[in-house]
DNA sequence: ACCGGTAAATTTACCGGTAAAGTAAATACG
DNA sequence: CGTATTTACTTTACCGGTAAATTTACCGGT
């Protein structure tokens, strides 16, 4: 195996100083042009590389991000935001560590890297806890938080308009004649931002209507995630509120579950209540993933551009690293959503 | 902002070169206890956290490893590959980058990033193309495939016993009593080894009952990743050849599917044509991913443990990486995967 | 008192870049 | 024409570690 070649070897070749050289990969520095054309020739002919290691350790900046993505996620929502940020941030130059957060030790630890001059900024769905955050920021470290902000902590982020969507799909509900909608979200995400605000969007649409009653209609769902077996008994055992609900008199027309997971969960449970969707319930869902499509019926959801907010979160924080955002008011990004109608909702008969 | 803590700070302190805290902090040379115990006193007092950077290129090691994932996936395979691969290189001091490999070329700009020593090796769900990995197995670099191997270069790999696999599922419909059993694959992944290997255990399955009509029951199916609306007219059109061969009078009265998400849009083509799952045919996929568990009906797949491969290939990387793997001949291993018989299959009627 | 051996460090050099300051020659300016 | 400014580099020092060679001190044995 051959030596990698250098700064220095391309140098020793055209017969200038490794900083001369230096200069003129870079195209910085006052260097001739005859120069820098040497400079790249030799390198090319020589298969030159540079040394990311040694770059980052000399200029004390590693050109790469840490993205936390949520764990468990079974759709594609973490993965789309995968999808936005990586070739994006790739294209600026800088490459991304991904850090599932399977455990939430795994949060605090993925952060620690950042000392270790690993990386020059995060991208973050953050868990509950807003503490690691509040460290960084008053630390001064770049992070920009997609898809969830927190309501104590003014920071940089990216996330849907989800009082928007919240709105929009109630509207389109009661637009269909509904007037018991209930409110369904996935029980342990119960007060992450995205489900507050879709509340807010909710109950604003339903006030509008005099329809509100609080806290009443909305109920937690807890899903399976790891249904290997069809065991859907649990499904119905385990929402024993939400069954009582859907089995009494008055019983929600429609259903707006927090996200589409969630809803096709929901979908298993209905369906064992020997309940149709959309004959004796509509459902409406919430992200528009992949799986929205497939479930049967199709489901009527909020399609927020996912890709989007992973492109448009590492665009800010790159910008930021770069000092190219230099205002100190964070940059706060709400997403348009769309209303996406499928075969999930009809009217009410 | 107060100047990082470096080992020279913690030596001036404890009154010793930073060689000898150099030393001390890894518990390497000879270093009295005595100082190794005022050492660490001392670095945790000043909150001494080691420079990646420096360490990485002092000693031309990275501590950090490439993990290419496929793109688009909308189920949650390369999810579980992430989680079983993370988590554990991390618990072995490793970090990951994730490459979607959104485009091919994206494909070998992520491995031109090993030459930038940014990475110590690869795990890899590969494309098609196996003269990136040819490149990297002559010049000597570590990496390990997951999920589909190259069928003309031998080299490191862990993927599910798809032969074994495949054997199983068709089995199971045979046992059904299902004798015209068609082979659908994702037209895209038409050549790849998981799905090859699955063709070989169908057929092998077949043969033994005198079944086996060569390549006649296998055809490709075009799905839609990106169903947004669900004009679901394109799935028909799109497959004219499933759909003859669905509507024909010796239609198949089982369906084998390649893979989960496949079957996903199997079900809608079948639900359009009008045959009931599993009354008019009997479908099963493969994989075992979340998605699966939610179709109406659920389906009956081959359960393969995908975060174990995730983490069996990391493993085996690290260990190369390490030396602590030394026999030149490939580690090559197969997970054997489980039936999950759910309700999507129905003895013939 | 002399020797080899070893424990406990230290010194030197280097990993491969970059920033900052310095220099020599060419060009511009009043 | 002499000085200021550019242009095109070079030199020096440093980023924060590590490996390898070297030093120092102490030990028991003869």
């Amino acid at each position: 195996m051959k030596k990698r070649v250098k700064l220095e070897d391309i140098a020793k070749v055209v017969g200038i100083s490794k900083m001369a050289a230096s200069l003129a990969m870079r195209g910085e520095g006052s260097i001739s042009e005859e120069t820098v054309r040497k400079v790249k020739e030799v390198a090319s002919e020589l298969g030159y590389v540079p040394n990311h290691m040694a770059k980052s350790l000399a200029n004390g900046k590693t050109n790469t991000l840490a993205l936390l993505v949520s764990a468990p996620f079974h759709d594609d929502y973490q993965n789309q935001i995968i999808h936005g940020a990586v070739p994006y941030a790739m294209s600026r130059g800088y490459t991304i560590f991904v850090g599932p957060m399977a455990s939430p030790s795994l949060e605090s630890s993925y952060i620690e890297k950042y000392k270790n001059n690993m990386v020059d900024g995060f991208l973050a769905f953050h868990s509950l806890v807003s503490a690691n955050y509040r460290k960084l920021k008053a630390e001064g470290v770049p992070f920009v938080l997609y898809t969830k902000y927190f309501r104590d902590l003014d920071c940089d982020y990216v996330v849907c308009d989800d009082e928007l969507g919240g709105y929009m799909m109630t509207k389109h509900l009661l637009d269909l004649g509904h007037r018991r909608i209930g409110f369904v979200y996935g029980a342990k995400l119960k007060r992450s931002s995205e489900v507050l605000d879709r509340i807010k969007g909710y109950r604003r649409a339903l006030n509008e209507r005099g329809l509100d009653d609080g806290e009443r209609s909305i109920v937690p769902f807890h899903l399976h995630y790891h249904v290997k077996q069809m065991n859907s008994e649990n499904i119905l055992s385990d929402n024993r509120e939400f069954v009582a609900w859907l089995t009494a008199a008055d019983r929600p027309t429609a259903l707006f579950v927090a996200n589409d997971i969630t809803a096709s969960s929901v979908y298993i449970a209905l369906k064992k209540l020997g309940l149709r969707i959309p004959e004796d319930v509509s459902v409406g869902g919430y992200e528009g993933v992949y799986l929205s499509s497939v479930l049967d019926p199709p489901l009527t959801t909020v399609e927020t551009s996912i890709q989007q907010i992973g492109e448009k979160a590492c665009q800010i924080l790159i910008d930021k690293i770069e000092g190219k955002i230099q205002e100190s008011a964070p940059v706060q990004l709400r997403i348009e959503p769309r209303l996406l109608v499928r075969e999930s909702t009809a009217p009410i008969r």
